[in-house]
DNA sequence: GTCTATAGGCGGATAGAC
DNA sequence: GTCTATCCGCCTATAGAC
């Protein structure tokens, strides 16, 4: 609306010192979660000082949502998408098989993701509109992929596609959640491959196991 | 071992003392977490003295652990099999759609388990003993009842039940997490009789929807 | 057993030099 | 822009009176 000299378009990820603290505060935020993690900590991940941090960040709260909703934006939006599911050719059982392995290998073996999720989870109390953010961005994308490919795939006709689509996404997430984040794999142990062979055959019709 | 006097059997929920800090503590814990949660609120919530709080739990993690192992093992342990499963000459449907509902019942209008489920999924990475417990007292015991329904239900012949039980109780508790923990409701809202109907239609045989 | 008072440290945030 | 040094409050935990 003015004439001054243009701005950085997104935020200022580009200072030197302003990316070390978003990689430092990211570190040490999906580590201790927002109430542990102080800002002397931040400060030595990033190898800058205290005051540093503050002259880029107003507050604490305002770094962590900063660096929250940078991983619910860009770095974690597509991760319940990984393929392409237009493509009506290929048998239903082959592509709901292979999207499954997909977000259970992303999100297994980043363990990043799993610590983003135990935040955006244990923080959603006191930051609603992180997970909020994380709802419309994350989970979404996941229900919409998979609703649309329901939808349009001609092998299916079901009365409630988006309800199919949650239960997929919420049994490959809550596996996830069980298996992984919460440390049951030694006390429910369960192949991947069971889950999700059970998951097909009930989805896909004319499928016996 | 030895003739001492006999103690109290369980933890020591019968001193009135005892009793209002697990109490205060519980509040506390479960609405701000572990790290966000200072023994002062806790002392004032229980209404005794902070010296008081030291006197019956040898620290703030002790107090901690005693409030979450009690949730874990006694008031929770049950909450995802709230029904006899033993019944086989009622319709599966009909079974399967009153167990969904009361475990988003319970769930959903007791907003302690949510906040209880925070903790839990925040805590986890600090807190992997806690995490393994919830496990198996929650999430196993509701596995086993659903898996045991589809071993003995004469109704149903799967080959993998336990997978059929994880994809049940995945489906509705992730159902939980997103809508209710999440905040999601408004942004990707869903009856949840579309989700029951819908996971029921793919479970039972021969049921048309 | 329970309290008041306090020790001792770490927390978020800022002042002021360069 | 970045630093060092510092303010001040709240934190966990305890000492000592009753």
């Amino acid at each position: 609306m003015t004439n001054e000299a243009p701005q950085i378009p997104e935020r200022n990820l580009s200072s030197s010192k302003g990316e070390a603290i978003l990689r430092g505060g990211m570190q040490e935020f999906l580590k201790n979660g927002y109430a542990a993690t102080s800002m002397d900590r931040v400060a030595k991940a990033a190898q800058v000082s205290k005051a540093t941090v503050y002259s880029h960040f107003q507050d604490k709260e305002g770094l962590f949502i900063a660096i929250i909703k940078y991983l619910v934006e860009e770095k974690f939006q597509t991760i319940f998408e990984p393929i392409g599911t237009d493509n009506f050719a290929t048998e239903p059982e082959i592509i709901l098989k292979e999207l499954a392995n997909r977000m259970l290998d992303t999100a297994s073996e980043e363990l990043v993701f799993q610590n983003f999720m135990r935040v955006i989870i244990g923080e959603s109390g006191r930051f609603p509109q992180l997970a909020r953010a994380f709802v419309t961005n994350v989970e979404a994308t996941g229900f919409r992929v998979l609703r649309d490919y329901f939808t349009h795939c001609p092998r299916f006709n079901f009365a409630d596609p988006e309800a199919i689509a949650r239960i997929f996404v919420g049994s490959i997430v809550h596996f996830l959640i069980v298996q992984e984040m919460l440390h049951g794999k030694d006390i429910v142990p369960m192949e991947r491959d069971r889950l999700i062979d059970s998951l097909i055959a009930l989805i896909v019709p004319d499928k016996k196991m």
